[in-house]
DNA sequence: GTCTATACTTAGATAGAC
DNA sequence: GTCTATCTAAGTATAGAC
């Protein structure tokens, strides 16, 4: 073996990024990955499809991810690495209509901006959450109390009215995704092939005005 | 041939119900076929595991069904048929806390009893709704324009704030499907395994609560 | 390090047995 | 009328060629 593969062999062993054309494969792979997936589901998804929709040989999609399952996973990780983004840092002492209004909103961007991802996740809890019932149970588990709590204390010193927080976060994670998951179906019976920003931000601010309203938080505050 | 044959043949030929065998398996096969698609998704769903699940042979999902395709498509048709029986004659002398109210509660029903029906649509939307899209735009679309108009004039009428209508129809459906399509998340993040009844009339209540408020709906009626 | 030929399993569908 | 044996294609994965 010559020097050059024990470079690269070295690269690998290391962890580094890998060369020029390992970056880009990877790259055309997981968003070819992200789109099969999202439409099909991890069964319905075939190498086949992933490797005709990142212009592939079958057998290369292997070589770089290892089995169908590693690169579902490493999909889906990416997905979970942009959830927790938001709202991390909230208290009792911020504005209600300020924070849900910023929650709502920035929802609705991440189902404009990456409505595959957000699908991609929908058909992984339809299928009953398989890989992802550990993060479900603790992570995000943790994460929806922690939010809740801030709500509910909101709501005792009459913020906002004393609603269950928990149903607030899931009627405010349905209704923003809805436009990413359900986009076949807004599309269809509004006949905007595609949904238009300005189409999304009408959208965004009749959700603020009716959840905000709709729990009796006190001041609202001018546009994001 | 003997007279046994030709009665069954006579049964076919003339579209009658079938015998008390095929009535039966076709009832499983169905069953079994809507938990798996409803999983799985289209492309996902094999007949071998509907197979099993409906503890038949393989081959005679296809001998009962015909193809893949046509036994999903019979079932789609079958939720759609429960789709347009709600809400279908409302004008604008109805009171609209009373309709919003029921059409919330009537949505969340069909979550509680039929989530895999709600699933199956789910997945059907989430491919790009490749199978309906003619529904969609269509008879769904139509639908939607015909409750809209009503929700425009109670808001000239001056009994609700002026909010776009369609928004207002997708708000309501993608909350209320959410406790179906999503039912994994949310036992896993509520903890209740199976969301009881109880826990179905209070998310309810909350819903109707906040739509109706957020919505400016003048006069709440009592619980349906 | 990259990509192809090949192995082996499961897929949907049919023809023929009971 | 009901069910099984069999066919061909497509599925994932690996071993080996460039």
């Amino acid at each position: 073996m010559g020097s050059q593969l024990d470079d690269a062999a070295l690269d690998r062993a290391l962890d580094t990024e890998g060369g020029a054309i390992r970056q880009r494969n990877e790259r055309e792979i997981l968003d070819a990955a992200e789109r099969v997936f999202s439409r099909h589901g991890y069964r319905g998804a075939s190498l086949k499809l992933i490797a005709e929709e990142a212009g592939l040989p079958k057998s290369n999609i292997l070589y770089y991810m290892g089995s169908k399952k590693a690169l579902y996973v490493r999909l889906l990780e990416g997905v979970m690495e942009r959830w927790n983004t938001m709202l991390d840092d909230i208290s009792v002492e911020d504005d209600p209509a300020e924070v849900l209004s910023a929650f709502i909103r920035s929802k609705m961007e991440m189902s404009r901006r990456y409505p595959e991802a957000s699908r991609l996740f929908a058909g992984e809890i339809l299928q009953g959450a398989p890989f992802l019932q550990d993060f479900l149970r603790g992570e995000l588990r943790d994460w929806v109390e922690g939010r809740a709590e801030v709500f509910r204390q909101w709501a005792e010193r009459g913020l906002m009215d004393p609603v269950d927080p928990v149903s607030l976060i899931f009627l405010i994670w349905s209704a923003t995704q809805h436009y990413a998951d359900f986009e076949a179906q807004v599309a269809g019976i509004t006949g905007h092939e595609h949904f238009t920003d300005d189409d999304m931000q009408r959208v965004t601010d009749f959700l603020v005005q009716v959840v905000l309203k709709g729990c009796g938080v006190v001041s609202a505050p001018t546009g994001h």
